[in-house]
DNA sequence: GCGTAATATTCCGCAATACGCAATCGATTT
DNA sequence: AAATCGATTGCGTATTGCGGAATATTACGC
């Protein structure tokens, strides 16, 4: 039998999975909940995780796996958003001083929004996103916003694709109501996240644009929902302007 | 013939080749370029490549290739020392607020110290060192502390193991020189670093220990040597303290 | 401290997998 | 329009990685 799929190496998928599931974990892993986890024969896993030990993708700790430090050299070399990221860095840092909540940086991919990055209050209770992580469009202000964006066309596509799947009682999950919002979003330039995405987080989100008007990225407030105000709407606005000057 | 190394995995061992051929370029690079960096057949690069694309590994930029948004969230999910750079993030950030210049987090592996994290000023000059990258002990501040608090013994090893590369004309070269120096370093609580890693930055480190009196990690100042200043080492040595009892 | 169970690691023969050649496709240049 | 250069794909083959079983190591119960 033949590849099943050209473009696509077993070792390659069979390495990723087990990264994978050895970020799902918290602590180091060991190598039978692994095997399991993924499926793999106990040594094809071990001869595999072996060789990425070798390369540093992964390390030991005691008997258990865990990622390794040439992930975060690769990590923190990701050039794409380089730029942005940079230029954003120290924006989000000050408004996040001012306001004392999480400020995330996000970009679009497919039909979800990336976090990018991210700047974290000193506070015990904040709301923190991982850097890498993904959220579905439709239950994310910025997403809310890029949805809005894309067109209504666009929008409708989405939802018939995705079938809005809802996280809280909140998401929107009818394509009629999310068009309808959606666009209100639009009208006023940001958008909240009511809990849609999670029960008690609540965002705000601004788009930020290049010159010819393109979206780069989304730049939004994350905070336990009793804590956001509406004053913040004007800063991150004004954050989000700033970042374009810095960007043009 | 059989496996030259069990324990390696040719794909792996070429993934990781062509990821870091990627890393090392700023822009996308094409194929041939990473076939040619990496001594692979363009062919084999090629479906390489496009396995890492298809598990987000690497990305396509046009014609060429980047490294994938997976690659950050793997990054960030490096549980190694995570608690640390937790604990250490706020008192980088503020102690860089407080004197403008870098902050970095290391700790030691092997016959290096690889940085964990910094925090960056906002100022056109600066020292940057990317997170994950490596320098030898013997011509960082924080390396010569971890090599003092080694033992002699322990010092002369290294010493001789390395052969002790000079990288700028002030580069520690000569054993009993550097045995002499560390253990003065070690006296004092702190070391600099007088150009001997890169001409024109100095630094300032200090070590952290924990409540066992083991190296948790290395805090240090990176800045242009004129600007350093003798002041900031009290204040470096309160961020080293500071962050002993948040880890205690 | 010993026996036992549970994992981790190594060995090995087999065949599926990934390799490299060569041919095709596509873009860019002259 | 031809030619050149790089990216991509198909294909037969040898190598590589696979998984079962054997062995070592660790953890645990008694």
């Amino acid at each position: 039998m033949a590849n099943s799929d050209p473009g696509s190496i077993q070792v390659i998928d069979r390495l990723t999975a087990l990264l994978e599931a050895i970020a799902r974990h918290r602590d180091p892993v060991s190598l039978k909940v692994l095997a399991a986890d993924t499926g793999l024969h106990p040594s094809t896993a071990f001869r595999i995780l072996a060789a990425a030990t070798e390369n540093g993708l992964v390390a030991r700790e005691g008997t258990g796996y865990r990622l390794g430090i040439r992930l975060l050299q690769l990590g923190s070399r990701v050039a794409s958003h380089q730029d942005l990221r940079r230029a954003a860095r120290p924006l989000m840092e000050a408004l996040r001083d001012g306001i004392g909540e999480t400020v995330n940086l996000t970009v679009r991919q497919g039909d979800e929004v990336v976090y990018l990055d991210r700047a974290l209050p000193e506070r015990m209770m904040r709301v923190e996103q991982r850097i890498g992580s993904r959220a579905p469009l439709h239950v994310t202000a910025v997403g809310k916003l890029m949805l809005g964006e894309a067109g209504e066309a666009a929008c409708r596509d989405y939802a018939r694709r995705t079938g809005l799947p809802g996280y809280t009682r909140y998401s929107f999950t009818d394509e009629e109501e999310l068009v309808q919002h959606v666009s209100g979003c639009l009208r006023s330039g940001f958008a909240y996240d009511d809990e849609e995405a999670e029960t008690g987080v609540g965002c705000i989100g601004v788009l930020v644009h290049d010159d010819a008007g393109n979206i780069v990225a989304g730049l939004s407030i994350s905070a336990p929902i009793e804590r956001r105000r509406e004053e913040w709407v004007e800063r991150l606005k004004d954050a989000g302007r700033e970042l374009e000057l810095r960007l043009g």
